[in-house]
DNA sequence: CTTATATAGTACTAAATTAGTCCCATAAGG
DNA sequence: CCTTATGGGACTAATTTAGTACTATATAAG
């Protein structure tokens, strides 16, 4: 279903929400009460996201995480490479890529060109995009061929 | 990943070489020789595709499949929707979507557009695209709001 | 009308991935 | 120095996906 995984899904939640409210910094435990994330799983997302410095952590008491960057300054596509580990429809559109049957591929260059797009749609949107509860268009596409068949 | 599943990927390559070379039909394990993919994987994506009527099947001697429409006319959209049962990143943007955690989740709109961009980026690239093998920019985005921060 | 070829449907097995949990280490404030 | 909170890593369970096999149905050719 060309499906994020639950812990991309969980880190712009959880990253959302800390975008929504501008208190300081939040507990683990905090979000998880808040967002009804479990907490150990809440845990396990802050600290991927803590790595890559999309949050930073305090530690120790009245400690927690807060947004490294201003909502406006940070894109869901950040965090789905964050916790996806990259943006690649396909195997063979990575940029590591090393596909055995590359020889007898001829859609590698559509592939990567998806890729882009899709990479493009991801960081175009901001958090404070998602935290905003009915934002509207943001962007169109304009397209250079003509599309004769519309998905339904 | 944000990966497609590996039938999906099959299902685009085998469409292509049949968008490429312009023969009629080709049986399942002409396919299978031609794209090195294992023939019951084939034969299984095939069946999958001819169920949304995107490729007809001729049975008995001298059979196969063959695009059911012109190569320009099949989007690559149209074969991911139908060997992933949809294009949601998640759970919440399928359109049947009964989220527990909606009450709580402020970002489901964002999510929505989002989706909406990367339908539309694969609905733009058809099967001729595809086989056109180093065909370039076939569509741009055009922002209308600013992004501050590029992905890397 | 019989036989060979090829798809249709479905069910099952195995492998890979992902989610979720737990434990111990480290840091910092009071 | 004790309590609170994150950091890292390892482990288990659950889910999903890939791949295979088997039986049924259709059709062309001799």
């Amino acid at each position: 279903m060309l499906r994020l995984s639950k812990l991309t899904d969980y880190g712009v939640l959880l990253m959302t929400h800390m975008a929504a409210s501008d208190s300081g910094t939040y507990s683990a435990v905090a979000l998880a009460e808040a967002t009804r994330v479990p907490l150990p799983t809440v845990s396990k997302v802050l600290k991927l996201l803590s790595r890559q410095r999309l949050v930073e952590s305090i530690r120790g008491p009245r400690g927690g995480y807060r947004l490294a960057r201003s909502p406006a300054r940070i894109t869901v596509g950040e965090i789905v490479r964050c916790l996806e580990g990259g943006i690649a429809l396909t195997e063979c559109s990575r940029d590591d890529a090393e596909c055995e049957q590359a020889p007898f591929c001829v859609s590698g260059n559509g592939w990567k060109r998806i890729n882009a797009a899709v990479r493009d749609a991801l960081g175009t949107i901001s958090l404070a995009d998602m935290a905003e509860p009915d934002f509207m268009p943001f962007f169109r596409l304009q397209r250079t061929i003509q599309v004769t068949e519309e998905l339904s």
